[in-house]
DNA sequence: TTCAGGAACATTGTACACAATAAACATTGA
DNA sequence: TCAATGTTTATTGTGTACAATGTTCCTGAA
């Protein structure tokens, strides 16, 4: 079996995104690559990488010569996200075929059933995770790569947005359930009123 | 005056970008950073940090341990760009208002005709990056942040798509005269024809 | 001949040191 | 007291050395 040695600056990006990701890192709190190099327990080389890496990804600024900052969301990028997010998934639902959802179904089932489940037990983080892999997975099976590399990039600051929102218990529980209904709805060909769905779920609007 | 000092690790992406784009780099064309740094007269540091930084825009494919190499981009891969930049496009012009619009006008305008000009006395390159200047303030026109920032990352694979096109100088003014008829249509309000238009223009289609 | 194993080499990953610059602080004059 | 400016300090940017790993080529046995 071949051993996948990840390099420490995966290792640090991972741990940087999910300290930031739980929120255990506020926005705007300055990043100093020496300290966490120290904390880590490693040189700023790879600390650097990883800093620069998250900032790739949105979720910290990057000022030259300056220090870093952990990014926030204001409302309007929570709006235009979500936006963005609506249209790219629509767009994917539009793309799916048969066979590439009969082959991915089982799948997407195991994220829908995980969220809920991981929500049961109170770990809130695994459930959104797997929201996201759900979502992820949802766009891949359109089969168009370009489009699943931009989802996975923007799904980053969809993961902090997740967090910021801090939905209530009850409303959590309806919205992870429309995972199910959304794929009842694609199996059986519905694919307007799956659209419909993709829209209120991910807006939090009603019907 | 401030003299914004750019680091080496600018300068080296953004030298490196261009040869690409240049089609001076071929696709599966391996990179080494001790070459490329003896080249540039600089250490591996800033050269590393650059080819990071194009493996995130997806010009180069980094393996783990391993070279990294200039990126190609298959047929399927330019298939499920263009259809992408068409469904983003769209989206924009669905969420362009007509003060934004006024606004951006002058700037849409003159990418417009540096096209043409940059076309008409030879230099092709320019030509390029003036087009792909067209669609991404077309795109910020929109006044959603997400979606720019989205379509600036895809714009370096929509470069490296219309170098490998390679399209013909005739067909390639025609292509560029699409620039000022979508201006026109907009600020017509003729959203719908206007997103007619973008698509055959983005997918090369006719009528 | 061909395949397995290993040694030599090439190249990336990381640590560390120094240089360059920005931020923070103190000092002086009004 | 306050503002402006020089000085110190903190932090990032870059260069260099070494470690770890992947690659290539050779050797020898089936």
């Amino acid at each position: 079996m071949q051993i996948v040695q990840q390099s420490l600056a995966d290792q640090i990006y991972t741990e940087l995104k999910n300290s930031i990701l739980r929120g255990e890192l506020a926005p705007r709190e300055k990043i100093r690559e020496d300290e966490l190099a120290s904390r880590f327990g490693v040189s700023r080389t790879p600390v650097r990488e990883a800093i620069r890496r998250l900032s790739d990804y949105g979720l910290v600024n990057l000022a030259p010569r300056s220090h870093a900052a952990i990014a926030g969301i204001s409302d309007k990028e929570a709006r235009d996200i979500a936006d963005l997010r609506v249209e790219l998934e629509c767009f994917a639902i539009d793309h799916i075929s048969g066979e590439l959802l009969e082959e991915r179904l089982p799948e997407l089932s195991r994220y829908a059933a995980e969220c809920i489940y991981a929500l049961s037990i109170g770990e809130r983080d695994r459930s959104f995770s797997e929201d996201s892999l759900f979502h992820i997975a949802l766009v891949e099976t359109s089969g168009n790569a370009a489009l699943a590399e931009v989802y996975r990039r923007l799904d980053a600051r969809i993961q902090l947005l997740r967090v910021k929102q801090n939905l209530d218990e009850d409303r959590l529980v309806g919205y992870l359930n429309q995972h199910s209904e959304l794929l009842s709805l694609m199996k059986a060909g519905k694919t307007d009123e799956a659209k419909k769905l993709i829209r209120i779920h991910v807006l939090h609007s009603e019907a």
